[in-house]
DNA sequence: CTTCGCTAGGTTTTT
DNA sequence: CCTAGCGAAG
């Protein structure tokens, strides 16, 4: 094997295959070349063989790039290595080894949606009114347990106190509802391998025999569970390698434990260490920044990256007057971008919360701009979705309570709380399940009323879904369960929210027949597959349009440009770090993870008002941009603000400040006079025009009647000005101020469209108004409302049905 | 049992 | 601001 194309550590860290190995490596390294090169390493020098190989990631996508890429290094299949993530690989083996553990392999994967559902259930059952518990927090509570390993029984003997003696019974309760339902939550998938080696030695035996090299990526983000059955499974033949950054260690939320990599080498003892510190992806200036902000940390292992991509550029800073402004800079610099030829796909807009999306969806739109959400509700979160699924999880475990629970009404078919508590009750009592309480008539016949009939057709339902699922495919299934729910007819009654919701069931019906052609598994394997996406999985890079993420998800990911969003106190850093020093630091480990996603620029932005709830507050820039050193940005871009300088952001800031009971000494930095000078111009700014650029109708801010907005409603006059100039603002290079017209209207003319056609952002024309693009849609049927942005007029709010309006394609 | 209307809470981040 | 979840009424 040819390691030339490897720096001398990356290839020290290759070659050194027998014993504990600890990679340290920074962002941007080329820590998956390493590893990647490592397997191929280990195979060609015939050390190891496919099959005893076990590498565990934490997404589908890392796991797919490594196996994809071990492939072309070998030049072969990597079918008999287990290359995955933690929790599809011991899914996978849970299925196999579900006897030894007493659950079904048939057992169900419950997501966060489901344990909550469950503890819902518990806490109604004990008769915990959740006025004194909130369920969220409970399932928080039970997951972190899980985290530590710690079951029912330690959980409740590490703490005293009523309230949590009230979690201890309900983590019981919880862990018996779950094994009755023959279900497993996320944490299970890493807790069950732990019982099932600790009680069958044997077990343990076969597997630790089999995987002779335990490599595991991203080792930073590491549980307490995860550390143990690694070092059970690695500790016959001791050979684990694990490859991570402390720097990068943003889940500590979830259980990640740091020491797991700060204290490798005692764990290990005689582990081999290798740092990688060159990186290859970035500029100077970026490193420095990220390393600026890192470098504060106390619980790190000192390290700094180097380049040799040069200085770049300056960082530019852009600072908008409210998050809508802030995004149209942002997509004021993206259209430059593309101006210069560059692609959408090479930007992305990183920020904290996803809440945040929303201001820069509206500009993107309003932009023309092409972008990809990843993240916030995912597909297989959605309603209509949960719904299906959980009738093909009810058919492929029939003990699945909180999916019999879903369904058993949905679409109504007048099987309310009542009857079903009866029922259960009742099949309780008979010591039956309730899907099979439900095909006995005589047991029926002892409810009231209607129930009997109604609960006896659900029977039938899932009884013919169920002999067809034995016969047929998964896609015939899912067609006969449309078809007798009437569920397209169920949301075609909800009009206008109907319509997508239509074309995502859609969307299930061609991916499970995708997994149907090419994939052996059937519907317990797709239920799995399905079960264990996550947001990052589904984005697309092959598509030319930005990327927007929480910098959560952008993790191991890199673009050429990179925007982080929202950089105010309170933010980012959220609020609730500021005064926790641990979490402070993991704020700037995040923040370290989002700049060093950049290669070539690197844009740093932030509002200084923010609305939140809708309530507008102020905000102070992040402390982290202090921090920086000012030879790296680049302020002079800061602010084509609006005019009014200081005038309402900082005095609402302080205002809100206060009122929040958030005052210094807690952490939250308050407004000053010297601090607030740095950003903004001190005087009232006549907007500074943006240099004209050819292929831009010039003068962006003047107010050429033309372009004028609709007047405003009386009643706030004092506003007018400034609304004229935001609107001018927002406004100033959407895409049809072009000079070229993005497409002539008349000749592509579409029918009038139907209301449920329109969607924000798409491009409509009007017949007296000319061309507009949808802003936004409220309200149903008859009643809906849609606002258009008008070329001529502005903004305008229509009567859906009586517009007219034609989709322009 | 369903539907409507109100209120409270939510925005950290996810396999 | 928006939504989900709850209570009251039909």
């Amino acid at each position: 094997m040819n390691l030339d194309g490897l720096n001398p550590s990356q290839q020290d860290a290759v070659r050194a295959t027998a014993g504990p190995v600890l990679i340290l490596a920074g962002a941007g390294s080329g820590k998956t070349r390493v590893l990647t090169h490592r397997i191929a390493w280990l195979l060609e020098q015939r050390q190891a063989r496919p099959w005893e190989i076990l590498a565990l990631t934490f997404t589908n996508k890392a796991a797919k790039e490594m196996a994809e890429r071990i492939s072309l290094l070998v030049g072969g299949s990597v079918r008999d290595m287990w290359v995955g993530t933690f929790h599809s690989l011991f899914a996978r083996m849970l299925r196999r080894e579900a006897e030894h553990l007493g659950y079904g392999r048939n057992f169900t994967i419950y997501d966060s949606d489901d344990q909550l559902k469950v503890v819902h259930d518990c806490m109604e059952r004990l008769s915990l009114k959740s006025g004194q518990l909130n369920p969220k927090r409970v399932r928080a509570a039970i997951s972190s347990a899980k985290n530590a390993m710690l079951d029912p029984e330690t959980f409740a003997a590490s703490d005293s106190g009523f309230i949590h003696e009230r979690l201890s019974e309900i983590y019981r309760d919880y862990a018996i509802q779950l094994r009755q339902a023959n279900a497993m939550d996320f944490d299970d998938l890493l807790l069950k391998p732990i019982d099932l080696f600790r009680d069958h030695p044997d077990r343990l035996a076969v597997y630790q025999d089999r995987f002779r090299f335990v490599l595991i990526d991203e080792y930073q983000d590491t549980n307490q569970a995860q550390f143990e059955v690694a070092r059970l499974l690695a500790q016959a033949h001791n050979n684990i390698c694990v490859v991570g950054d402390d720097d990068q260690s943003i889940y500590g939320w979830r259980g990640a434990d740091l020491r797991n990599i700060l204290d490798f080498e005692t764990s290990w003892p005689g582990a081999q260490v290798f740092k990688l510190e060159q990186n290859y992806r970035s500029t100077e200036t970026i490193l420095e920044a990220a390393h600026a902000v890192v470098s504060r940390n106390q619980g790190r292992h000192p390290k700094k990256l180097w380049t040799q991509n040069g200085r770049g550029e300056p960082i530019p800073l852009l600072v908008g007057e409210d998050e809508a402004l802030e995004a149209a800079l942002v997509c004021r610099r993206i259209l430059e971008h593309r101006e210069q030829g560059g692609a959408l796909r090479d930007v992305a807009l990183l920020y904290r919360t996803n809440a945040q999306s929303r201001a820069l969806e509206e500009a993107f739109m309003r932009h023309g701009l092409r972008y990809q959400i990843v993240g916030g509700t995912r597909f297989y979160e959605r309603r209509e979705i949960k719904d299906l699924l959980a009738y093909l999880r009810l058919l492929a475990n029939p003990q699945d309570t909180v999916s019999l629970l879903r369904v058993i009404n949905t679409p109504r078919r007048g099987i309310g709380d009542a009857t079903v508590a009866q029922a259960r009750a009742l099949f309780q009592r008979a010591g039956t399940n309730f899907l099979e309480g439900v095909q006995r008539p005589e047991l029926l016949a002892e409810l009231g009323r209607g129930a009997p009939q109604r609960l006896a057709e659900f029977g039938k339902l899932i009884r013919d879904l169920t002999d067809l699922m034995a016969a047929g495919k998964p896609t015939e299934v899912l067609e006969l369960l449309l078809e007798q729910t009437r569920y397209i007819e169920h949301l075609e009654a909800e009009g206008l929210e109907g319509k997508p919701r239509i074309e995502n069931v859609r969307e299930l019906q061609a991916a499970l027949q995708h997994y149907e052609e090419n994939s052996e598994l059937g519907l317990a394997g797709f239920l799995e597959e399905v079960a264990l996406v996550s947001d990052v999985d589904g984005w697309d890079d092959k598509e030319d349009h930005v990327t927007l993420m929480t910098v959560h998800s952008a993790k191991g990911l890199e673009f050429p440009v990179v925007f982080v969003t929202g950089l105010e106190e309170g933010l980012f850093p959220l609020a609730g770090a500021l005064d926790d020093p641990a979490q402070l630091e993991e704020e700037r480990r995040l923040f370290y993870v989002a700049c060093t996603r950049a290669m070539r620029r690197l844009f740093l932005c932030f509002a200084r008002v923010r609305r939140r709830y809708g309530q507008a507050g102020g905000a102070m820039p992040s402390s982290f941009l202090d921090i920086i050193p000012e030879e790296l940005l680049d302020r002079s871009a800061a602010g084509r603000l609006l005019g009014g300088g200081l005038r309402g952001g900082y005095r609402e800031a302080q205002s809100s400040f206060d009122e929040g009971g958030r005052q210094a000494g807690r952490g939250m930095r308050r407004y000053d006079a010297e601090a607030a000078s740095q950003w903004k111009p001190a005087v009232r700014v006549a907007p500074t025009p943006p240099p004209v650029r050819p292929g831009f109708a010039g003068g962006e801010l003047e107010l050429d009647p033309e372009h004028t907005p609709p007047p405003p409603r009386p009643g706030k006059p004092a506003k007018l000005g400034a609304d004229r100039e935001r609107d001018a603002l927002l406004n100033q290079y959407s895409p049809f101020r072009k000079a070229e017209p993005v497409r002539d209207p008349s000749s592509q003319l579409a029918e009038i469209a139907d209301p449920s056609d329109l969607y924000p952002g798409a491009l409509v024309l009007h017949e007296t108004l000319g061309k507009g693009v949808v802003i936004h849609l409220t309200g149903f049927g008859g009643e809906s409302r849609v606002s258009v942005r008008f070329e001529s007029v502005g903004v305008k709010k229509l009567i859906a049905r009586m517009a007219k309006l034609r989709l322009v394609r």
